[in-house]
DNA sequence: AGACTTATGGGACTGCTGTCCCACAACAAG
DNA sequence: CTTGTTGTGGGACAGCAGTCCCATAAGTCT
């Protein structure tokens, strides 16, 4: 956790300092929602702030988008009462996840574009990219604890999400050619397959 | 096909032109071998060719190394003597595929990154990642013609290669924290399931 | 009010990408 | 030798990202 909740510690609740950094954050959600990917300069020009202001908060555009991401509240995908079995709570999931990707899909390119664009250590200094869906493909699979190790379920999770996320649904629409629809229905069966096969001849492996 | 393979026809096979092109081309294949994404300005210098002559080449950093991109002449990724058995024959290939892509890593990122920044017209006019490995997975699926439907087959092929390409390992490594030897294991174990499904319960749906 | 701190505004500057234009070298043909 | 064509070199320019510096406005404390 640390201060992923609050990334600008020194920046109190109210004062010059939060008026003009909500001010930013404000007007680069606003771009974001747009569609568009704004730079610094476009958040300080709609912020009304001075191009030297605004990067005294963001050193960059990345720093700027990580903090406009919509931060997603949803602690959790499942429905109100959730399904027992285990196939059906991931379907669940798997279809709010897809959805709230293609939702925002042009905000997720730009993301992991940037993401792509950082070095190893800038990723760890500043995650772009969380990995929510761990969480949520996790608690889709909790049924699973008892009858699976712990570390099984994890790889589980992992081949899960690297089969459902964004990247994979550029793929199969830019160079797969499917429609969105397609793409999304082809990850659900994806899903669906990958805990078929770790229910019936066990989790991905360690190693190979 | 078209003219994938001479994308300047209007440069001849000798003069000045196909000498200058050759140059750059040359520069920036020397530059992509050495983990580096050079740009126009970059194989313009190392080529020894004056700035403005490069651009009058290549539009942009895209088509450079769109030009530069190794061809990677193999037209499969399957053994000598390829097992008849389906589950080997695509094991055989994600193995070759994934090892294919670890070793060229850095410009995998590269394509991807530059390709999530066109829009889809310049996808269309300029495919940056063409592929292929539709191709080789295709052939490691041949088998199954007869039992499958042609279009099952297609879909099975599209949902294998958007969880084994260098999209889900990027995520796998980045994000999910696994080693580029656990994220390929992952990736193997996937490619797996996914057959087995397909074999089990039918391909992927049309719709959902 | 005066002194002091803090945050902002704005300009100057570097480096990179990409465009445009003009001069010139190389070459062929009359 | 002159004319014309083709391709190249190089400079000027514009736009964007990012840094640095300085003056000054705004707020605080006494």
């Amino acid at each position: 956790m640390k201060s992923m909740s609050r990334p600008y510690a020194d920046v109190g609740r109210t004062g010059q300092k939060r008026r003009t950094l909500d001010a930013l954050v404000a007007a680069a959600r606003q771009l974001v929602a747009d569609g568009a990917a704004p730079t610094v300069d476009d958040a300080a020009l709609v912020a009304g702030v001075a191009r030297s202001t605004a990067y005294r908060y963001f050193p960059g555009q990345r720093e700027l988008l990580a903090a406009a991401h919509p931060e997603t509240a949803a602690t959790s995908l499942l429905p109100e009462n959730p399904p027992a079995d285990v196939a059906e709570r991931l379907d669940a999931v798997v279809v709010e996840f897809t959805r709230m990707i293609l939702e925002t899909e042009a905000q997720q390119r730009t993301m992991l574009r940037l993401s792509l664009a950082q070095t190893a250590d800038e990723r760890r200094s500043l995650p772009l990219r969380q990995g929510r869906a761990i969480t949520w493909i996790a608690e889709a699979l909790s049924p699973l604890q008892g009858q699976m190790a712990e570390t099984d379920i994890h790889r589980l999770v992992l081949a899960i999400r690297s089969a459902t996320g964004i990247e994979s649904l550029a793929w199969l629409t830019d160079i797969g050619g499917l429609s969105r629809d397609e793409a999304v229905a082809s990850q659900r069966w994806t899903a669906r397959a990958l805990l078929q096969q770790a229910l019936q001849h066990g989790a991905p492996p360690t190693e190979d």
